[in-house]
DNA sequence: GCCGTTTTCGGCCCGACTGTTTTCAGTCG
């Protein structure tokens, strides 16, 4: 797919733009880029089809962009780009990176002191070469290194969310193969963490150099590092690395359980194979004398040691090997449990779609209700809306509702919205309108750097608003970028529970906030969730899983998260102002 | 650079916050 190519590229020049000082055209590229993104269809596909006419019947898409489109297609580059590259040769994307950091304040670097990565940036940071800059100073220089620091700690990690379809569409692949008999994804993918180091696929095979030549030729493979009878390792176009390993048969389980870790998990178990007087590895259970005991199936392994076979999102060693022997493992909630998004932005307020096809997405996915959240009138660069227009938005959701009433559809859209939370903790929507939403999430999208106490007095009076059911990626983290605001997450939990305010699960790919650990100590704290997708398009409706990945990671049962219930008893759990 | 049953030209991307300023530029959502 070159949609996500291109889309790149635009977001760069968009950048360049931003930093001449060019007005509203970088907003035009990164419209662009983002439609791109979100093609369901191959841009390759639809110019093939169509030319130039249909990549301008793509909306965002004009004249100019479309020819820059064909200009890719045709030559692999776009002309236009090169010689912003040629002006400016800075890795921007790595620069901007840092927070704080932007495409002007880079420019002014690259022109000043020559600084072009990060690297360099530090590098001139450290050495106090940008403090005495105009428009800068020993804050800004001090906020570049600890950015620099937190990218750091978060390098070589590639979030869930882009690994997943990458994973899917690879272990698709190698089980069409009739050379292999079974094959899986290991490591931290299959324990879905938030983030993933790389990819670990596990095969079953009887001819493995058939198997490793073509996992070695796959379109996404730019580089071979290692290549072995059993074992290859490749770079993948999008920057992360994959194995591959054949495994016989009779040592599978063994070898999946083994690679899918966690470490600290395999250490614990190791132990408990000792203590029994096992060994334990990755081609087996063995008793004293060497003989193998158990290894074809991750189940024999752990029903062996006297353990139940539990899901590999539960495999950190926080506990689960207590609860595995001692039969109390939780129900994980599961992929196919949710009955609705409560999340959902649509046209109204800067998402891209009528509430209607939303509704049309949300029933293709197999729910039973959608909610639109909107955004308020605060944020107005995603054109939140006011108590005029939510109400005139609630009329549309009724007629909806009517007809598909009327087609005698099970569904229902609820009438929600995503309001603000101001910094003394009052809400940008008045009361009276407040009052006739289904449901109101409330989030905080400014003011994020308060201190603790006062941060806290402010999400204390919003959750104790009767109109506020939800509170919107609770800690405000950012993956790889931002840390959770200034918020202690136990007293957090404790005013939720206090307030009978539902804490949300967002399915964002760069937020999934709350985040496991959270989760687990929602539940316990008996404090109720929603997993909800923050969808601005109704492509985005797919990112679920990952807020049920993060959940079933936070032990989360069904009585924990509040849409895997019914409308009628979801909407019955909300405060009654 | 894109868009249009209010417009084919003139809107769109605003407001808060931070850090640098003495009136504002850059970044973020």
């Amino acid at each position: 797919m070159k949609n996500r190519e291109i889309a790149k590229i635009f977001n760069e020049i968009a950048e360049y733009l931003e930093m001449e000082g060019v007005r509203f055209k970088p907003y035009a590229y990164q419209k662009a880029a983002i439609t791109l993104e979100n093609l369901k269809d191959s841009i390759d596909d639809i110019y093939g089809q169509g030319g130039l006419k249909a990549l301008k019947a793509i909306p965002g898409i004009g004249e100019s962009i479309a020819q820059k489109i064909e200009e890719y297609l045709q030559t692999g580059k776009i002309e236009y780009y090169e010689e912003f590259r040629r002006k400016l040769p800075i890795n921007l994307d790595e620069l901007i990176a840092v927070e704080g950091m932007g495409p002007k304040k880079a420019k002014i670097l690259y022109e000043q002191l020559g600084i072009t990565n990060l690297a360099e940036l530090e590098a001139a940071a450290r050495a106090h070469k940008i403090a005495p800059l105009k428009g800068f100073g020993a804050k800004t220089e001090a906020n570049i290194l600890e950015g620099i620091e937190f990218l750091k700690k978060s390098t070589g990690r590639f979030l869930l969310g882009e690994v997943w379809p990458l994973a899917d569409q690879l272990l698709a692949a190698l089980r069409a193969l009739p050379e292999v008999d079974r094959a899986d994804v290991a490591g931290s993918f299959r324990r879905k963490k938030e983030t993933i180091g790389d990819l670990d696929f596990l095969v079953v095979s009887t001819q493995p150099d058939k198997v490793m030549a073509f996992f070695i030729s796959q379109p996404d493979v730019v580089k071979v590092q290692a290549h072995g009878p059993t074992k290859s390792s490749v770079r993948l176009r999008q920057g992360l690395d994959a194995d591959l390993r054949v495994i016989p048969a009779e040592s599978y389980g063994a070898a999946l359980q083994y690679f899918s870790g966690s470490k600290e998990h395999n250490i614990a178990l190791r132990q408990i194979a000792i203590d029994q007087g096992y060994k334990l590895n990755e081609y087996g259970l063995f008793d004293q004398h060497d003989q193998a005991i158990a290894g074809r199936t991750e189940e024999e392994i752990y029903q062996a040691l006297g353990l139940a076979w539990m899901p590999p999102e539960l495999r950190e060693d926080r506990g689960e090997l207590a609860a595995a022997r001692e039969g109390r493992l939780p129900r994980l909630i599961d992929y196919g449990d949710v009955k609705g998004d409560l999340h959902v932005h649509s046209n109204w307020n800067g998402g891209a779609q009528p509430i209607a096809e939303i509704a049309q997405a949300a029933l293709a996915l197999g729910y039973e209700y959608v909610g639109i959240a909107d955004h308020t009138k605060f944020l107005r660069i995603e054109h939140g809306l006011d108590e005029e227009q939510l109400l005139a938005r609630n009329q549309e959701i009724d007629r909806l509702n009517e007809t598909l009433a009327r087609e005698g559809k099970q569904f229902r859209i609820l009438k929600g919205c995503e309001a603000n939370i101001l910094n003394d903790g009052g809400i940008d929507i008045a009361d009276e309108v407040l009052a006739q939403m289904d449901y109101v999430i409330a989030g905080i999208h400014s003011a994020f750097r308060m201190p603790r106490d006062e941060m806290l007095r402010r999400l204390q009076t919003a959750m104790a608003n009767p109109h506020v059911d939800i509170i919107s990626h609770p800690t405000g983290r950012i993956l790889k970028r931002r840390e959770e605001y200034e918020v202690a997450v136990g007293d957090l939990l404790r005013l939720a529970h206090d307030t009978g305010t539902i804490l949300e699960i967002n399915a964002y790919p760069e937020r999934l906030d709350l985040g496991d650990v959270n989760i687990r100590a929602a539940k316990q704290a008996g404090v109720r969730m929603v997993i909800n997708t923050d969808a601005h398009h109704v492509d985005q409706l797919r990112y679920m899983p990952l807020g049920i990945a993060q959940a079933r990671r936070g032990w989360a049962e069904k009585e924990d998260i509040i849409n895997v219930w019914p409308a009628t008893r979801l909407l019955a759990f909300l405060k009654k102002p």
